[in-house]
DNA sequence: TTGAAAGCGCTAACAA
DNA sequence: TTGTTAGCGCTTTCAA
C-alpha cells in the first residue's frame, strides 16, 4: 500500500531476522542473555549491574534486528499508560482550538506523554464514547476543552479519571480549570488606548452572554477608573460579535464622539474598518482601533496592522497539561487566570 | 485534584466493589463464571452459546461494578491497537491543519479507531520521535500531513508501517497519498466567472513555486481555452500569496483592463479589496473577484462576501483514513486526487 | 552479574 | 453451556 522512500536497514548484517514483529526475546536470544536483562539494560536501571559485555551484545542485538519495545506491553505492566486524552468541542472551526492542541501536544510531549484526541463536535454521545474509549485506554487524565470561554456540565464520567477543563469551567461543584483572564485583557485593551492619550473610547461589547463579556467590560471599566478617565455607560456598545457586527456599528461610533475603540474582537474590528474606510474616516489618523482575540489572519494583515489583546489558547492547552502532571499546584477553588498579553500593531495613534 | 460534578454510582447496591481498577476478574466472581465467560458475553461471539442466565448475571455485575475493559490488555493480546497515528508538520499555525485532524478523527472514529496526534512544527527530531512512538504503539498506520500542499521527502521510519501522506505526496518513489485537485480547483474558479461572461480575466498568481501555482494557472488556462475565451499571459500577475501581496497589485490590475480577478487564494482577494476599496472601485459592480481556500473567517466575511473555491482538508483527512484502512483503492501510481469545490458568494457580477 | 518465573488484564483454544 | 489454561510482550522480584 505505502513504501518508504529508502529501504529498511540491510539483513546483510549476519543476525538474522525473525519474519515479523521483533520482540525482546528475538533480541535476548541473539544476544545470548536472557529477557530479563535486555529488559535491564534497555531501560537501564541503576541498581542492577550487568557486565559491560552483555551490555554491548544487548545493545548490538537492539540495533542489528530493529527492535522496539511494545509500548502495549509495557503500559499493561506497569499499570498506566503514558496517553493524556484532550477532548474538544470543536477543533476545527477555529484556529482557537488547534492552539490548544498544539499547546497541550507541546507539552504532554516534553513530559513523556502522548495526545489522544477526540473531537466531539458538542455532541454528548460523541463525548461520552469518547471519554469511555480514553478511560479505556487508561489515560493519565483528561483535559476537557471548549472553542470558547465559558461553562459547562462536567459530564460524569469524567469523575473515573483525573482531569482539567481547559478554557471552560464548571457550572457547579468545583473542578480544576484554566481559563483566559478576560478582565485582564480588557484592561490591557483599554490601557493601549489609555496610554496614547484617549480618554473617550468606545467599547463595541459582544451581545451574547458570557465570560467574555462581562470580562472584558469589567476589565476597560477598570482601566478607565484607574487611569481616572470617566466610565460612560454610552460609550459602551453591543454588537453581532463578527465582521457584520462591526460594520453595523460604525455609524453610531462615529456619532458618539469617541477618539478610539476598544472592540470585543478582532472581527468586529475588520468590520469596523470596513465602514470607516467607505467613509473615509482613517485608522489610525482619525480614529484608533484595538481589537481582541488576535486572530492572525485577520489582524496582522489589515489597514493597518490591527493591535489587540490575545487570547491565550496555546498556553491554556500547555497548563492544562502542567496541572494534570501536578506540575503546578492548581490552588484555590477558582481557575487558573492565565494571562492575554497584548500585541501591539499600527491602529493605535495619539487622538 | 479535580471532582466530578456528580458522585459515581452509589456503593449501596449489595455488590462489593474492589477497591480500585475493576477488573474482568473482579465481574466473573461476582457473577459466578469464569473470566472466559465474562469475556466471551463481553465481545458477544456469536459461536459461543451462554446461557440466558449467565449472560443476565454478567451484564448485572458489569453495571453494578462499573466495570470497564483494559484497551491496553485488548491489544495487547490482538497484537494490534486501534489506534492511527496522525503526524502534523503544524497543528496551529492555519484552520487547515485542525480540519484535516477533524476530518481523520471523524473517519477513523467511524470503523472504531482513535487518533494518536503529534505536532512536528517540521523539526526532523521531533519527527522522529513521533514516529517512534507510534509505531511502539502499535498503530495501525500513520497519516502523514502537511498544511499546506507539497512534496515532502518521506521519513525511513515510515516504511516500518503503513502509511498515507495526506496534503502532500512523495519527492520520489511511490507512496499513497492524498492531495487537493489544484488543477480542477482553478478550473472552477475560472469558469465562475466565466460563466458570468467574463472574457478578459486576470489571475493573480503566487511567487512561490508550489503545486499549488502550477495546477491552479492550469486550470485558469484550461477553463479559458475550453471556454472559448484566449489565454492572455499579459494577464497573469505575481503577488505575495497574502493580503500584502493583494493589496500592492490593485494599481497593475487595474490598468490591465480586466473585468475579473481570480485570486490565487483568499487572503490576496482581501487585500485586493482593500485597494479597490480605497480607490472607490467596487466589488463586483466594477470588477469580479474570486479568491481559493475558502478561508472562513476571512471569505464569507469580506463585503461583499467573496465567492470562492475551498480546499478540501477535512475530506483529505478521511479519504487519508479510507485508503489507510484499505476501505477505498489508492489505484496507480499517482496520488489520489480530492475535488474542490466551489463556494458561491457574492463578489461576481456580470461585466 | 545474570536467569527463572510470576503476573499485568485479556482472548481463545481446548476440555469438560 | 461453561471452565481451565496458555499465552500476548514486558517488568520485576527472587535465586543462583
Amino acid at each position: 500500500m505505502a513504501e518508504p522512500s529508502d529501504g529498511v536497514a540491510p539483513d546483510g548484517d549476519g543476525i538474522e531476522r525473525p519474519s515479523h514483529p521483533v520482540t525482546m526475546k528475538d533480541v535476548a536470544r541473539a544476544a545470548g542473555v536472557s529477557v530479563a536483562t535486555v529488559s535491564l539494560v534497555l531501560n537501564n536501571k541503576k541498581n542492577a549491574r550487568i557486565g559491560e559485555d552483555a551490555r554491548r551484545r544487548v545493545r548490538d542485538a537492539i540495533d542489528a534486528l530493529g527492535y522496539r519495545p511494545n509500548a502495549l506491553a509495557q503500559n499493561l505492566v506497569n499499570g498506566s499508560s503514558r496517553f493524556i486524552g484532550l477532548v474538544a468541542d470543536a477543533i476545527a472551526t477555529t484556529p482557537f482550538a488547534g492552539q490548544i492542541i498544539h499547546g497541550a501536544q507541546d507539552e504532554a510531549w516534553r513530559h513523556g506523554y502522548v495526545l489522544l484526541v477526540a473531537n466531539t463536535e458538542a455532541d454528548e454521545r460523541a463525548e461520552r464514547e469518547a471519554i469511555a474509549m480514553m478511560l479505556e485506554h487508561k489515560v493519565r487524565g483528561i483535559l476537557y476543552s471548549t472553542w470558547y470561554h465559558r461553562a459547562v456540565a462536567v459530564p460524569v464520567a469524567l469523575g473515573e479519571t483525573e482531569f482539567v477543563l481547559v478554557n471552560c469551567f464548571a457550572e457547579r461543584g468545583r473542578s480544576s480549570a484554566v481559563v483566559p483572564d478576560e478582565e485582564q485583557g480588557g484592561r490591557r485593551a483599554t490601557e493601549l488606548l489609555l496610554a496614547r492619550g484617549h480618554r473617550r473610547i468606545a467599547f463595541v461589547n459582544t451581545t451574547t452572554e458570557s465570560p467574555a463579556r462581562s470580562g472584558r467590560l469589567a476589565g476597560y471599566r477598570a482601566a478607565l477608573e484607574s487611569a481616572g478617565a470617566p466610565f460612560d455607560e454610552r460609550l459602551v456598545f453591543e454588537a453581532q460579535p463578527d465582521q457584520d457586527g462591526g460594520f453595523e456599528i460604525v455609524e453610531t461610533i462615529l456619532d458618539s464622539g469617541a477618539s478610539a475603540v476598544f472592540c470585543h474582537n478582532d472581527r468586529v474590528a475588520m468590520g469596523l474598518y470596513d465602514g470607516l474606510h467607505q467613509r473615509g474616516v482613517r485608522v489610525p489618523a482619525d480614529i484608533s482601533v484595538v481589537g481582541f482575540d488576535n486572530q492572525e489572519v485577520i489582524a496582522a494583515h489589515l489597514h493597518p496592522p490591527l493591535s489587540t489583546v490575545a487570547l491565550p489558547h496555546y498556553e491554556l492547552g500547555a497548563r492544562g497539561v502542567r496541572v494534570l502532571l501536578g506540575l503546578e499546584e492548581s490552588v484555590g477553588p477558582s481557575p487558573i487566570l492565565v494571562e492575554c498579553p497584548v500585541v501591539e500593531r499600527e491602529s493605535v495613534a495619539a487622538p
